[in-house]
DNA sequence: AAGTGGTCTAGACCACGAC
DNA sequence: TCGTGGTCTAGACCACTTC
């Protein structure tokens, strides 16, 4: 006999059904961590569907984690795990644009020559290939918004060699050009150095929150980005499923 | 003819191949933003399999966003588009002690009755019902590491009633005892008020990073936080693909 | 109207691992 | 050893959407 307790909702596709039969007895506790669900062969009596359907459904629960699929002994309620969430940062100039506000840009500092020490560190180069080193600000109404240093590594972008960042910011210009495959993020607090703050037009002991962005092709690196935003301008919000 | 240029690579199973090879091909630029990649019916006879094995895998990268799939007129290299990370966030004794230090717990003020307007708001309740309140400070070999205000939807997580919240961190207890399907956070920068620099032990001008979550059950608030934390103490770290 | 992707079936063989 | 999940096939019907 089924264990299944929860009467079948009507749903979109039948596997969407299933799908959300099987979610709702985990998420309400009728099956609770641990328990072992029906074999696909059971389920697929208890459905009355084919074996191919259930396993698409108990394969996709298991990506999402919330199952855990042993050979020979079964499927099993996952026990509950840390959060894992879905982040998005888009660029800084869509984002002061989708606000309404007027985005201006100015660069600081553009450079292009062989990465130091510190810049292949940064960049997470092997070699001291040619890089462009790029300052800039980022502003909101006129109203300073971001300082953002970049690192472009010109052996993965070479067209980054013929644009002004002067005229463009390279955040914008990278994400519409440039596939990616890989990348992390480091946020964190911090106090703002004396001429950070004077850049930013904001007290020195005004905090600030900083993204670091790695991005990678494959292996090789594609960019570093460092954006120092004033508390208060700029915050990263995150939905989170169990997955 | 077919567009492949990459010789197919050798992998685990046939659609992991496949999906290798594809996602080689856009990566490295062959197929384009925009790019029509070929039909089903064409990449079964270009991979000899059947057209449940290619959909599987043109399935699969749509779900990552690689590609995007259009009834009728074909399937197409995505345009690139903005990050979305996956973002671990464990509760804080488990990344105390996973550090090797000491962990401990003091809870300032451990509160059960029913929510104020303000506390409705944060929890995202219909109704007054009744909750947990609890503020504490968590810290790593007795220095502080962060101050937390907790709120419990006794609604959602009854058994909350009977724990002793000064004694246990109301983080690790939930993350242990109940199923979640749902929440969010926000992450920003934050000049702590007088009160929080002192019980953080920090000067006034200290920049600190907030983490704010929201976790639900289905559609039922279970518990809000906000976690304070001094620059340098902690920061967010994520990891992310084309997803 | 025609062809695409979306879904589902009823089989099959295999590898792994608990017994 | 033998049942489980993992994978794959060769069909089928349908909905959608562009032509």
């Amino acid at each position: 006999m089924s264990a299944v307790s929860q009467p079948i909702s009507t749903g979109d596709t039948l596997h969407a059904r299933i799908r959300q039969h099987i979610e709702g007895n985990i998420l309400s506790g009728t099956w609770p961590p641990g328990f072992r669900i029906p074999f696909e062969h059971e389920l697929m009596e208890i459905y009355g569907c084919s074996r191919m359907t259930v396993s698409k459904v108990l394969s996709t629960l298991a990506e999402n984690g919330l199952i855990e699929r042993r050979r020979r002994a079964g499927t099993f309620v996952a026990m509950p795990r840390f959060h894992a969430a879905v982040l998005k940062i888009p660029d800084i100039k869509a984002e002061i644009v989708g606000r309404g506000f007027e985005y201006s840009y100015r660069a600081h500092k553009v450079q292009t020559r062989k990465a130091s020490k510190e810049e292949q560190g940064l960049l997470q180069l092997k070699n001291a290939s040619e890089i462009v080193i790029v300052h800039c600000l980022h502003a909101a109404n006129q109203k300073p918004f971001a300082l953002e240093y970049r690192l472009i590594n010109l052996a993965t972008v070479p067209e980054a060699r013929d644009t002004d960042f002067t005229q463009e910011p390279p955040g914008s210009w990278l994400l519409s050009k440039i596939a990616w495959s890989e990348g992390d993020h480091r946020i964190y607090a911090h106090n703002p150095a004396i001429d950070e703050a004077d850049e930013l037009a904001i007290a020195h002991d005004n905090a600030c929150l900083v993204i670091e962005r790695h991005t990678w092709r494959g292996s090789e690196p594609i960019t570093f980005a460092r954006q120092i935003f004033p508390a208060g301008m700029f915050e990263v919000n995150a939905r989170f499923t169990p997955a």
